[in-house]
DNA sequence: ATGGTGGCCGAGCCA
């Protein structure tokens, strides 16, 4: 079962690239950040023609994560716990039963900048929820996956220029503990399991021809609980499709799972 | 680089 991450950047401007993507790259699943659409306005009709179930949980203008698919999902919820005030849409929970049930969780983490301020504060306290959520998954020893956009540079081989990022707030030494605090708590990163050292990148700056001078950074992730790891067929980074028309400034991360 | 690009939506905000 392949199970891929994509940060579109909008489906109303992304919905030719996504289709595209996901006729030519087929994944079982397709966890969603940044939809950018109210539940109502999301083009559903798209994606189940093409044999997805939908799951959305969206805001208007910004944020909002999107699960689909191929098999049903089941027990859905919406919003990270641990914060009832929190409005912004960027959690999103199903389980998908193959051989083997797994727990998906689907996460647009807090861009943060700048930093310091409020925006960080509100970033690293989302960190401290997302903690509390994945200790539970790791507690209930069953295959489970946290995948999305973590915003994270988690080292400075995830960064082609790291002296570029010192000061912002998806590099900062606590934005970066917080996310290895949660790893080091049992998670497995997929894509260092197999793609190792620096070049492995998710994401390219529409500004100042990123793209083109490779000038990306690595904050697209997926984290695995050990009976999720298991399970790895394999993973990889769909990253040509980066240079296609009208592209998302992230690309896909997928795992390919025995299930 | 007080700009550089892009998406939201129709003016700034967010990234």
């Amino acid at each position: 079962m392949k199970i891929a991450t994509f940060n579109i950047n909008g489906i109303k401007a992304r919905a030719a690239a996504l289709t595209a993507w996901l006729d030519a790259a087929q994944p079982d699943v397709a966890i969603l950040q940044e939809i950018k659409s109210v539940d109502e306005n999301f083009p559903r009709e798209l994606l189940e023609e093409r044999g997805y179930n939908v799951e959305t949980h969206g805001q208007k203008s910004f944020n909002g994560v999107a699960i689909l698919s191929k098999l049903p999902l089941e027990d859905v919820t919406r919003g990270l716990p641990g914060d009832d005030d929190d409005e912004q849409a960027r959690w999103i929970e199903a389980t998908v039963v193959g051989k083997t049930a797994l727990r998906l969780c689907g996460l647009y983490l807090p861009n943060g900048n700048p930093a310091p301020g409020p925006k960080f504060d509100y970033k690293l306290a989302w960190m401290e929820r997302l903690e509390t959520r994945a200790r539970a998954l790791l507690a209930s020893e069953e295959p489970a996956m946290m995948a999305g956009d973590y915003n994270v540079i988690p080292q400075p081989e995830d960064a082609a220029r790291p002296e570029a990022w010192v000061e912002d707030a998806l590099f900062r030494p606590e934005s970066r503990a917080a996310f290895q605090r949660i790893v080091n708590l049992g998670f497995t990163d997929a894509l260092r399991t197999r793609l190792r050292g620096p070049g492995h990148y998710t994401f390219w700056d529409y500004q100042a021809g990123a793209w083109a001078r490779n000038n990306g950074i690595r904050i697209d992730h997926i984290l695995l609980t050990p009976q999720a790891a298991d399970l790895m067929r394999d993973v990889g980074i769909d990253k040509e499709i980066r240079g296609y028309d009208k592209p998302s400034d992230h690309v896909p991360v997928w795992v390919d799972l025995d299930l």
